[in-house]
DNA sequence: TCTGGGGTCCTAGGACCC
DNA sequence: TCTGGGGTCCTAGGACCC
């Protein structure tokens, strides 16, 4: 049943980068406004483009080389997070100037709960969020789609609703108008499982589910989807995570190669390499890992892996690496072809506390420890994987994941570079190439 | 959807305990 | 050694998101 009563109980604020990644590169670029420009270089793939590349033709995913063909003239960028970070803290900067409740969602989206803001701003909420997508695009050069209902998954919604550049209020007595317009498979958490077995129940829009008996959809669905049926009603159910980003459940690290490779030893140092970048940024968080996962995946999208907890917990890979050593074998198959491998932390805390056994073991940690802190500050310096582990040599030194000849020569050079300081901060165990 | 990378949350079922 | 009932913890895997 459809609540068509006040219009907002509560005002649930969403906001959307538009084409975010490609609109930040001409937002720090503007020669390229109107230009059909395209992130994602340093993996091949299109991971962002910008809505003159889109009406071309371009899609998420997309091949890079099949761009090319497509549009001669692209313009393809490698990914430059720390602007978009910087762009995103921007965004969530303006919005917070009508409301501390800002949940800092993901790099391009952010939800705002305004209830109660009216008095404080001195303004309706169409009002506030009017202003909030003027002042988004007017001080970051770049376009913002807005949505204000009454949750989270409305609000969705409506920023959904007209893009790019949209804003869409949606108020309660009219949220069922909406729905009728929208596929249920649109809707934010109802993946393509969830929507096609919906659709063989005949429930074809979020209308349709929204108008099921709770009863019903407690009957056949999860948790999850009795939620978003009752925020399709206009309950609130999903409250807004404000402030600090989060901390991490897990990090993983996971790197395909192209072409596949049944060479142990080739896959067994993509491992470590993996193994390696997520114990960057393990460090990079001030974090520690007590258990650990690897797995390999074959040709065919298998996956077989293994998992361990640690005795203690670590932020560097030899631990790590030794019982991945040891257990590598029970997992790789001679003569199956590998496509990827990849690691994942768990068990993440930031306590550096450890407890000193008997036999001194500790003392070598503090000084793997301290090594690192080298390492971390080489790598600033250098540019990232300036020095690497030797077990890591093969992965870095063929590089047969996609990557351009410019970034591996840029690579060589790094290693240079690394191997001069890993002299200088004397590394006793660390691989590092010339 | 011919498949890249990094995450989160939920559930069912087994192990184990009283 | 069997039966019954109930609780908790853990794990694997599914589903989803950007």
């Amino acid at each position: 049943m459809i609540l068509t009563h006040r219009s907002f109980p509560r005002a649930i604020l969403h906001v959307d980068g538009d084409s975010f990644f490609a609109s930040c590169e001409v937002a720090k670029d503007p020669s390229l406004k109107g230009k059909c420009v395209v992130t994602g270089k340093e993996r091949g793939i299109a991971s962002s483009m910008s809505y003159e590349a889109k009406a071309r033709g371009v899609t998420r995913a997309m091949r890079l080389s099949e761009i090319k063909k497509l549009i001669p003239d692209v313009i393809i960028l490698p990914s430059d997070y720390e602007t978009y970070s910087l762009y995103s803290q921007r965004m969530y900067e303006i919005v917070r100037r009508y409301t501390d409740a800002v949940e800092e969602y993901s790099i391009d989206e952010c939800f705002a709960d305004l209830t109660g803001m009216r008095r404080p701003n001195n303004m309706s909420y169409e009002a506030m969020a009017e202003k909030i997508k003027r002042e988004l695009d007017g001080e970051l050069g770049m376009t913002f789609s807005v949505g204000l209902a009454l949750n989270k998954v409305t609000a969705k919604v409506a920023s959904k609703w007209r893009k790019p550049s949209g804003l869409t209020i949606i108020p309660g007595y009219h949220l069922h108008l909406y729905l009728a317009k929208t596929p249920i498979e649109k809707i934010w958490g109802i993946g393509p499982q969830t929507s096609s077995y919906l659709i063989k129940k005949g429930v074809k829009t979020a209308l349709d589910f929204a108008m099921k008996e709770k009863e019903w959809v407690k009957a056949l669905f999860s948790k999850p989807f009795q939620e978003i049926h009752s925020e399709l009603n206009g309950d609130f159910v999903y409250p807004l995570t404000v402030g600090e980003k989060h901390d991490y459940a897990s990090i993983s690290k996971t790197r395909t190669f192209t072409p596949p490779s049944k060479d142990r030893g080739f896959v067994y140092s993509q491992l470590s390499k993996n193994i390696e970048n997520a114990c960057i940024k393990l460090r990079r968080h001030n974090l520690f890992a007590k258990a650990f996962a690897f797995y390999l995946k074959t040709q065919d999208f298998r996956y077989s892996g293994l998992d361990f907890k640690l005795s203690q917990a670590v932020s560097v890979p030899q631990e790590i690496l030794k019982i991945v050593s040891e257990r590598f074998d029970d997992v790789y198959r001679p003569g199956f072809e590998y496509r990827a491998t990849g690691v994942v932390l768990m068990e993440l805390s930031h306590s550096d506390a450890r407890t000193l056994d008997l036999f001194g073991r500790s003392g070598a940690i503090d000084r793997i420890k301290r090594v690192y802190e080298g390492v971390d500050a080489a790598c600033a310096k250098f540019g990232k994987h300036a020095v690497f582990l030797g077990s890591s040599f093969r992965a870095m030194n063929e590089p047969a994941h996609r990557g351009d000849r410019a970034d591996s020569s840029e690579r060589r050079k790094n290693l240079v570079k690394g191997e001069n300081e890993r002299q200088r901060i004397g590394l006793p165990f660390l691989g590092v190439v010339k």
